[in-house]
DNA sequence: TCCTCACATTGACAAACATCGATGGGAGCA
DNA sequence: TGCTCCCATCGATGTTTGTCAATGTGAGGA
């Protein structure tokens, strides 16, 4: 319940369901589904984010550490930091704690549910 | 070729296979395919431009003009106006004169590979 | 030709955003 | 206890964005 955050299927205003099908082309969707799903679309809006998720898909275990993405991304520090911020409070990647370090991960479900309510009803 | 922004899997560099698997998850994604996606996601990071979509995918015939979007979205016109450009440009919709009237429709094909570029590796 | 209607464009403005340097707060090690 | 390292937060700054009123444009009808 954590990673599903609401309605994703851009559909009817019930949604729930989400996950699979049904999405922003069947149904008029409701002004909540649709603050929440922009803003998980907003978290993708950025170039830098979108090549966070990757680096963390791309990292051995699917997971990273701030240290390991400044490099790649070529920002500073606090940068990196503001948005994993913003991909973690958009439900798209999760948190762990380890030691000194924190791993971040993607969280694959909530990824398919945005892929879902955009994907066109089949028919 | 006009519908097919480019690397859509955030995956690898080479892309341009894009439309159905190995996204974001799957590999590096290079400084261009990042900006592209982002450009589209950003599109779609907005609650009335989600809303829009959704209203142009419920209307008969699959297409809306932007005096069947003003009401709904409690927007002016120049507004509606405006989120329709930034939507046109990201290639999720597209525009056709007809008389007086400008008909909006989507753009599944472009939905759809944005939907694959989120979907997770399969295993 | 003139008027009306549908839409785009412009200009303006407040809000949000991306980025950085500097600082703070824990965790581990000596 | 001190020191170092990783990361988050704060404050500041320049840029982008969402919105509207006003205006421009082009098509159709009287």
């Amino acid at each position: 319940m954590s990673y599903m955050p609401a309605a994703l299927p851009l559909t009817q205003p019930d949604a729930a369901l989400a996950a699979c099908c049904s999405p922003v082309t069947a149904g008029i969707v409701s002004d909540e589904a649709a603050t929440t799903l922009a803003r998980m679309f907003k978290a993708l809006g950025d170039p830098t984010r979108v090549k966070l998720l990757s680096l963390i898909a791309a990292s051995a275990g699917g997971e990273a550490c701030v240290c390991d993405l400044t490099d790649p991304a070529g920002l500073s520090q606090p940068t990196i930091s503001h948005h994993m911020k913003v991909l973690a409070d958009a439900g798209l990647i999760t948190r762990e704690q380890r030691g000194k370090w924190a791993y971040f991960s993607l969280a694959p479900q909530v990824l398919g549910s945005l892929a879902g309510a955009l994907t066109p009803t089949a028919g």
